[in-house]
DNA sequence: AAATCGGGGAC
DNA sequence: GTCCCAGATTT
C-alpha cells in the first residue's frame, strides 16, 4: 500500500473531523476515570443510550474512590437497563483494585491500564490516547467498517487474523502527533457518516478515493463470517406476596443477569399456562410444602429479545392464607415497599410495571 | 477459535 | 423479523 493513500486517508478524515465532530459530555475529558467511565458505558452500546447512564453515574460517584466505596447493589441498580451487566462489576471491581492497591492513582500506562477488570484492547487504547496522549489507536466497530470501506479488506472482522489486520492497518493510520482526536475522528466518521446502512457516500471527501464506494461494495462490507444463534428459554416467575413481603432470588450462576434479582423462577423446557406444571415442580413444594397456595392470576407472556437467546417469561402471582406462614428458604423476603431498591432484569420491570397499579 | 454476555433503535 | 452498536471474557 502506498504512504500516499494512507496520508490522505488520516489527512481527509482530520479536515472532515474539524468541520463535523459531536460535541458530547466526554470529548475533550482528560481525567482518567471520567474517560474509563464512559467507554466502559460505551462498549456495545449506542451514544444515546449510555449518555444518560454516564451522567448518572458521574453525579453519584465522581471520583474512583467514591465509586469504590459503593456497595455493590447500589453500582448494579444504578446500571439497569444497560445490559451487559459484567460491565458494571468489572467497573466495580476495578474501582476497588485502584482505590485499594494503585493507592487511588489511575494506571497510566496502556498496559497498565489493560490489566483492569473490563479493559480491553479497544478500552485500554481509547483511554491511553484520550487520557493520556499515548499513540494507540482505537479498533471499534466503526474503525473496521471505516477501514474494511475505504481499504476494500473483506478479512471477516469476526476472527483472529482479521482483528490482527485491522489493528495493525489502524495503528499505522495512527497519527502520532494527535493520537486522541485522530481516535475521536475516526469513530465520529463511522458513526455519522460511513454508517452501516444507507452511508452518506455521495457527501463523503474520502469518496474519490474509497475502494468499496468504487467497487459498488460498501453495502457488503465489513464481512463477518459468523451468525449468532438463538436458543428459546422458558420462564415462569412466582410473584410471592404474603404479609407485606414479597420473594425475591438474586441470580449468582454463570448464566445471564448476574447478580441481578428476579421472582423465584421454575424454567421450564416449554411455555406453559397449566397450573399443574407449576404445581407439580420441586419449587412449589419447597415454597408451600403442602400449604393452600393460590394462584390469583397470570400474567401475559412478556418477551425479550437477547443475542444468543429469547426469554418468554410469565408472572404467577400467588397468595397463602393470612395465617399461614412462608418458608422462604432460600429466597429474600423483602418489603414491598422496596421492590424498587433491586435491580431487575427489564422483562421483569416490563411487567412491575404493568402490574404496578394492582398489585405493589 | 467459538460461545456468551443486554437492550434498544433503525430498517 | 435482522442488524449492530465507542467489546470483553470465558471456555
Amino acid at each position: 500500500m502506498q504512504k500516499t493513500r494512507k496520508k490522505y486517508f488520516r489527512d481527509q478524515l482530520m479536515a472532515w473531523f474539524a468541520q463535523n465532530h459531536r460535541p458530547l459530555p466526554w470529548k475533550g475529558e482528560k481525567a482518567p476515570y471520567l474517560v474509563w467511565l464512559s467507554e466502559v458505558i460505551l462498549q456495545q452500546t449506542r451514544v444515546e443510550q449510555g449518555l444518560p447512564y454516564f451522567e448518572r453515574f458521574r453525579q453519584r460517584y465522581p471520583t474512583v474512590q467514591q465509586l469504590a466505596e459503593a456497595p455493590e447493589d447500589e453500582v448494579m441498580k444504578l446500571w439497569e437497563g444497560l445490559g451487559y451487566y459484567s460491565r458494571a462489576r468489572n467497573l466495580h471491581a476495578a474501582a476497588r483494585h485502584i482505590a485499594r492497591k494503585l493507592g487511588g492513582r489511575f494506571p497510566d500506562t496502556y498496559e497498565g491500564i489493560r490489566q483492569l477488570k473490563g479493559v480491553g484492547s479497544y478500552t485500554a487504547a481509547a483511554i491511553a490516547s484520550f487520557a493520556f496522549g499515548l499513540p494507540y489507536a482505537v479498533v471499534d466497530g466503526n474503525v473496521f467498517r471505516v477501514l474494511s470501506r475505504f481499504f476494500g479488506m473483506e478479512t471477516p472482522i469476526d476472527t483472529t487474523a482479521g482483528k490482527k489486520a485491522f489493528a495493525e492497518l489502524a495503528q499505522e493510520l495512527l497519527d502520532p502527533a494527535q493520537p486522541g482526536p485522530y481516535n475521536q475522528a475516526i469513530m465520529d466518521f463511522g458513526a455519522t457518516q460511513c454508517t452501516p446502512k444507507s452511508p452518506g457516500c455521495s457527501s463523503c471527501p474520502l469518496h474519490s478515493d474509497c475502494t468499496a464506494y468504487r467497487e459498488k461494495k460498501v453495502e457488503a462490507l465489513p464481512v463477518k463470517s459468523k451468525k449468532a444463534q438463538k436458543r428459546e428459554r422458558f420462564f415462569h416467575y412466582l410473584v410471592v406476596r404474603h404479609q407485606g413481603k414479597a420473594l425475591l432470588n438474586k441470580r449468582t450462576e454463570k448464566d445471564i443477569w448476574q447478580n441481578l434479582y428476579e421472582f423465584p423462577l421454575l424454567e421450564l423446557p416449554r411455555f406453559s399456562r397449566h397450573e399443574a406444571d407449576v404445581r407439580n415442580s420441586e419449587l412449589w413444594r419447597q415454597l408451600f410444602d403442602g400449604q393452600e397456595a393460590v394462584i390469583h392470576r397470570i400474567s401475559r407472556p412478556y418477551q425479550q429479545q437477547l443475542t444468543h437467546q429469547k426469554i418468554l417469561a410469565s408472572f404467577w402471582e400467588v397468595g397463602l392464607p393470612a395465617e399461614a406462614v412462608l418458608n422462604s428458604g432460600p429466597f429474600l423476603a423483602i418489603d414491598q415497599k422496596k421492590l424498587g431498591e433491586f435491580a431487575f432484569p427489564r422483562v421483569i420491570n416490563r411487567y412491575l410495571n404493568e402490574a404496578q397499579l394492582t398489585l405493589f
